[in-house]
This record gives C-alpha cells, sequence and structure tokens, in this order.
RNA sequence: GCCCACGUAGCUCAGUCGGUAGAGCACAUUCUUGGUAAGAAUGAGGUCAUGGGUUCAAGUCCCAUCGUGGGCUCCA
C-alpha cells in the first residue's frame, strides 16, 4: 500500500496504539470491561474484550468518536517499568493481564503503557502522544467472537477489528481495495454468472456445478489430464467407498477419525466414504509384486472425497465437505526420489503458470518431535525437497518441525491478482501407509524394500481452485476457459439465420458461441454478453451478412471492426492453443 | 462446534408502533426490428427459512432447528 514517509515497523506502531486508544474508548463505554490483548495485524488491529453485553455496530460509531476525540486530545503515552508484584496490584481485575503475568519468563522486564485512563500492560513501543494518529485514517470494520487464546475451551471475548493508516488516502486506498476484494468474491460472482449452487435443503458444503461451471470445469480437466498423460502419469479410478479393514489398516480410523463421517452398514459390515484417496491407491499397486524395473509409479486420480467439517468453517467453494482433489501418489526406490521431486515441483509450476499465476512461495515443513518412519528416510526426504527448491532457485520458508507425524513436505503458496496468498498444491512424503501396508517391491539384489510414496495435490481440490480462478480473474476468464466464448449477436430478426450459420462454423472450430436471437434491442444484447464477461461479442447487421464478416466487440470495450469468420477463428484458436491468459 | 448478525418473489432489497405483503432487475405476453452497455406496455410470480409459543391478531415479539455471513480453531 503506497510509498512511506514512515517504515513498516512504524505503521506497525500506528497500529498498536490505535489499539490502545480503542481499548480507552470500550473502558469509557464499559467501565467493567475486561481486556484480553490487542495487537496490530496485517492491515490494522484489533482488540479482544469481556463485556457485560454483546456489541452492536451502534457501539462501533459511537467508540470511534470517542477515539477520535481521543486522537484530538493529544494524550501522552507514558511508558513505565514495573515489578511483576506491581503489575499485579496494577492489574488486579484484569484475570486475563494476570494471566498473562503470570506466563512471563520470571526474568522479564514488564512494561506498561499508560495514556488517559487506559493503562495496559504492554511492551510496546507506542506514538508519543494520540495526535499522531490521524482520525480521518481510521476505521473499525467489524465484530467478531474470538476464543481467549485461541481455545475453543476458553472464555468467548468479543473483539473488534479496526484499520488505521498514515494518513486519508491510504486508508480510502485499503477501503477501496476491500470493496474489490468484495466485488470479485467468487460466491457472488458464482451466483451472477450462473456457475455453481450450494442448496441448504440438500446440504451445507455441498456443490452444485451449473453448465457454466461445468464447462470450465471441463476445460480444467481435460488440461489436466493431458499434461499428466504427457508428463508420465497414469490415472486411477477408485471407488468413493471403503470397508472399515481399509481405514483401520491405513491408520486413518486412529488418526483422521474426526474427518470422516459415520460409517455406512452393508450387509453388517462398516463402509466409510472416502475423505482421501492413496489406500484405494495403495491396493492398486498392492494387486502384484512389484519390482525395481517398473518404479516410478505415478498414479493420479480426480478423487471426489467427504470430509468433515465444522459447519462454522464452511465457505463458499474454498471450504467445502465434498470436493475433487486432483491427487497423486508417486512410489518410488530412493535412489529416483531426488529426480521425481525435483519432477512434480516442476510439473506444478508449469501447470500454475499455464492457469496464470506467476507468483508462487514454497514451505518447506520438516520433521516434528512425534514422527514414524526412520530417521535416515526423513533427511533424504527431506533433503530432496530442499534441493529440488534450490535447483528451480524457488524462495521457501522453512517450518522447521511443521511436517506431518508421517512425513516431511512441500507446500505451495500461490498470490493472485489481488496479491492475496492461497495454498494449493501439497508434495508429501508418507512414511506410515507404506509401512502399515507393508508395500514392499524387489530391488536388484533380489530382496524386498520398502518404497517411497510421495502424495501430492496440485491445484488441491477443483472446487477451491475453481473458487480462486473467479476471484483472480474477477469472473472475467481468458478465452481458452471461459464457457462462452463468444455471444453473437444479430441486430434484427432478419439477421438471426446468418448468426446460426456463423455458430455453426465456430461450433465446427471447437468454439463455444452462442446466438442471442431474443427480441432485445442490440444494445441490450450486448449489455447482457458484457454483464456475462463474454470474451467476443459478434454483431450481425446486414452488411456482415452481405460480407460474410462478423464485427467484433472484445468483452474489454475494444472495437476490432468487422472481419471474416474465419480471421476471428484463427485469432481464437491462436490464443486458445497457446493458453493466453490475457489477449482476447 | 462456539460468539454475534442475518434469512421476505429467481436475484438485490423495502416493509414504521404487531393489524390481510411491496419495489427494481430477471421471467412471460404483445408492440417495436434497432449498429456497439438497459425501447415500451401488460402480466404472472410469496405457506415472509422450518417447527413451536405469546396474542383477538405475528413477516414483525419469544424459543428451538436448519442455513448464510463475519470471526475463533483447523485445513485442500
Amino acid at each position: 500500500m503506497g510509498g512511506s514517509i514512515m517504515s513498516a515497523d512504524e505503521l506497525e506502531v500506528l497500529r498498536h496504539s490505535a489499539a490502545h486508544v480503542m481499548a480507552e474508548a470500550v473502558l469509557k463505554l464499559f467501565p467493567d470491561a475486561k481486556f484480553g490483548i490487542g495487537p496490530a495485524i496485517e492491515n490494522g488491529f484489533y482488540y479482544d474484550f469481556d463485556l457485560p453485553r454483546p456489541l452492536t455496530p451502534e457501539d462501533l460509531e459511537e467508540i470511534k468518536s470517542l477515539m477520535k476525540e481521543s486522537i484530538k486530545a493529544r494524550i501522552p503515552f507514558e511508558r513505565q517499568e514495573i515489578s511483576r508484584e506491581e503489575a499485579r496490584e496494577l492489574f488486579d481485575d484484569q484475570p486475563y493481564k494476570l494471566e498473562l503475568i503470570k506466563d512471563m519468563p520470571e526474568d522479564e522486564t514488564l512494561t506498561v503503557y499508560r495514556h488517559a485512563d487506559f493503562v495496559d500492560l504492554c511492551r510496546g513501543p507506542h506514538v508519543e502522544h494520540t495526535s499522531q494518529l490521524k482520525a480521518n485514517a481510521l476505521d473499525l470494520l467489524s465484530i467478531a467472537g474470538a476464543y481467549w487464546r485461541g481455545d475453543e475451551n476458553r472464555p468467548m471475548l468479543q473483539r473488534i477489528y479496526g484499520t488505521i493508516w498514515r494518513d486519508k488516502t491510504e486508508l480510502q486506498a485499503y477501503l477501496e481495495h476491500l470493496k474489490e476484494i468484495e466485488r470479485r468474491d467468487h460466491r457472488r460472482l458464482g451466483q451472477e454468472l450462473d456457475l455453481y449452487s450450494t442448496h441448504e435443503e440438500a446440504g451445507a458444503g455441498l456443490v452444485y456445478w451449473h453448465p457454466k461451471g461445468g464447462r470450465i470445469r471441463t476445460t480444467i480437466e481435460d488440461f489436466w489430464r493431458q499434461r499428466h498423460y504427457q508428463s508420465g502419469y497414469e490415472l486411477l479410478y477408485t471407488p468413493h467407498i471403503g470397508r472399515e479393514w481399509l481405514w483401520q489398516t491405513s491408520g486413518h480410523l486412529g488418526f483422521y477419525e474426526e474427518g470422516m463421517y459415520s460409517p455406512l452398514d452393508i450387509e453388517g459390515q462398516n463402509y466409510y466414504l472416502k475423505p482421501m484417496n492413496c489406500p484405494f491407491h495403495i491396493l492398486v499397486y498392492q494387486t502384484k509384486r512389484r519390482s525395481y524395473r517398473e518404479l516410478p509409479l505415478r498414479w493420479a486420480e480426480l478423487g471426489t472425497v467427504y470430509r468433515y467439517e465444522r459447519s462454522g468453517v464452511l465457505h463458499g467453494l474454498l471450504r467445502v465437505r465434498g470436493f475433487t482433489q486432483d491427487d497423486a501418489h508417486i512410489i518410488c526406490t530412493p535412489e529416483q526420489i531426488e529426480g521425481e521431486i525435483l519432477g512434480v515441483l516442476r510439473f506444478s509450476l508449469a501447470i500454475w503458470r499455464d492457469f496464470g499465476f506467476a507468483d508462487v512461495h514454497a514451505y518447506l515443513a520438516t520433521r516434528p518431535e512425534k514422527a514414524v518412519g526412520e530417521p535416515e528416510r526423513w533427511d533424504q526426504a527431506t533433503e530432496a525437497l530442499r534441493t529440488a527448491l534450490e535447483i528451480e532457485g524457488l524462495d521457501y520458508d522453512l517450518d522447521e518441525g511443521g511436517g506431518a507425524f508421517y512425513g516431511p513436505k512441500i507446500d505451495l503458496k500461490i498470490k493472485d491478482a489481488l496479491g492475496r496468498e492461497w495454498q494449493m498444491t501439497t508434495i508429501q512424503f508418507d512414511f506410515n501407509e507404506p509401512e502399515r501396508f507393508d508395500m514392499t517391491y524387489t530391488g536388484a539384489d533380489g530382496r524386498d524394500h520398502r518404497p517411497y510414496m510421495v502424495h501430492r495435490a496440485l491445484l488441491g481440490s477443483l472446487e477451491r481452485f475453481f473458487g480462486v480462478l473467479i476471484e483472480h480473474y474477477a469472473g472475467a476468464f481468458p478465452l481458452w476457459l471461459a464457457p462462452v466464448q463468444a455471444r453473437i449477436i444479430p441486430i434484427a430478426d432478419r439477421h438471426v439465420e446468418y448468426a446460426r450459420e456463423v455458430a455453426a462454423k465456430l461450433a465446427q472450430a471447437n468454439l463455444i458461441a452462442e446466438v442471442d436471437d431474443s427480441g432485445e434491442r442490440m444494445n441490450a444484447k450486448i449489455r447482457r454478453a458484457q454483464m456475462e464477461k463474454i470474451p467476443y461479442m459478434l454483431v450481425l447487421g446486414d452488411r456482415e451478412a452481405e460480407d460474410g464478416t462478423v464485427s467484433v466487440r472484445l468483452r474489454t470495450e475494444e472495437n476490432l471492426g468487422a472481419m471474416p469468420v474465419d480471421d476471428l477463428i484463427a485469432r481464437a484458436q491462436e490464443l486458445i492453443a497457446s493458453r493466453n491468459n490475457r489477449d482476447l
């Protein structure tokens, strides 16, 4: 956000101070308020309060004006070092603060910051006085519930989110950014563009893809399959349910049961809906004796899985209960590991580029305290991951001890058009399941060996990916992904016949085109196509019918004028073949 | 799951103090046949999320359930 007279740290100080000023205002309104914590966060700040009654939006307005008064009054912030004794006395009636004091290391010097009637246990630093905050660069955004210390067994506090910037212009830019996020919201666009729906009567978190969403998904899947076959993968199809034995053997009933739905009783046997595809792929592996000569095996599947998610976390396409993973399992020898990981990483990056996401950040998560598998295998696997990242020259953050108990992993986060990061790809070793299923292959030495197994989901889930894709392109999909590529607009009824000829020609060329033969005027037809974000609007009147041309309007509002139908087809086919994500 | 808010026509939303439900868009019909973002008229469309309660009377007040939104936690 913008240039700076103030460094990022200073902005953080500003925000942290704003949190204190907000607490001061809340204290005025609720003298009995108990205070949690109030940090600066990305783009703003919050403070958690324990209050005698729920806050309302009107309270927010009131708090904001109290804050503005405080800012105007130029009240100094005073820092003071105090002993633990003094602190305990000072925060006598503040149970949350007392808890924080108790948890501080003995040798830590405690500091408090005081301004007006509000004192807070706080490391600081703060601005010198409240007038260093700009009243017109401040806004309070929302009220939310938040557990004390994020623990659902502790009391729920009321959190107020606010934002403050260096000046009014920056605030306005940020608020505009928030509006842009709202405009691009995939739930809104999903409905407006008729892409998908969910149905409360039929169950939350379950997605229905409409014809246009279906078109896009088909394009994504076709491309995905083609790329996988080209890159040495084979595709599997496996069932949606499996007997209890399978999930006990895999260990999912032990470590993942809370994510699984209750079993179905089939002739007295328990069957579970699959939350993951891996055990099924392993069964395919186990159908015969495997030799090192046939490794590596790369098996992919668009596998639809069902996972229990708590009702409160469901969110459009981004967080659902049933979704299709673009899953794959790579089974290989220790010698092949490094090459395979590099291959997966390159493959993933290439596909992200094809979808128009060039900005990718990696996270390498290593062995946690509690883990299964031999340490040498962990080391080799982690090194393979690290080496691949380094060869590719990819920026990565190290998440020491952040791996799953069954293996280290690389996660890829992609950045969208608004600069937001989304975790999509995961490349994950599994030392658990090969062991549990006793997977083996015969090596060159004639002995049995345990293969390495790597799970990877590239796009993650098709639903989630679709949601991100919608927001990234704001619903204006690149030509190759657009569910309708051309809307043919006859000016008067007498042009409908020619319009149909053009449509047939485009269909022959594998372009998705529709004729708008409604009784509307041309302007209305254009408007409708424009709102549907259709790439090409082909306007046909007497002149075009006469010359065998189409008059091409792009959704960017650029008017290309009349051109022969074949020219348009050539242009479109070229853009589609190259998966051009920018031009039309 | 928890806290708060919300749920009225296909969509976006009005609906005052409890007194027989409204607009715009979309849809249908008719007229209009128009050259790059809305031609006009007419019409149809609602068990006010669901269930219960209070009341002479409930879209409106109360309770429960389901769902949605903003968060907390977790994750694809």
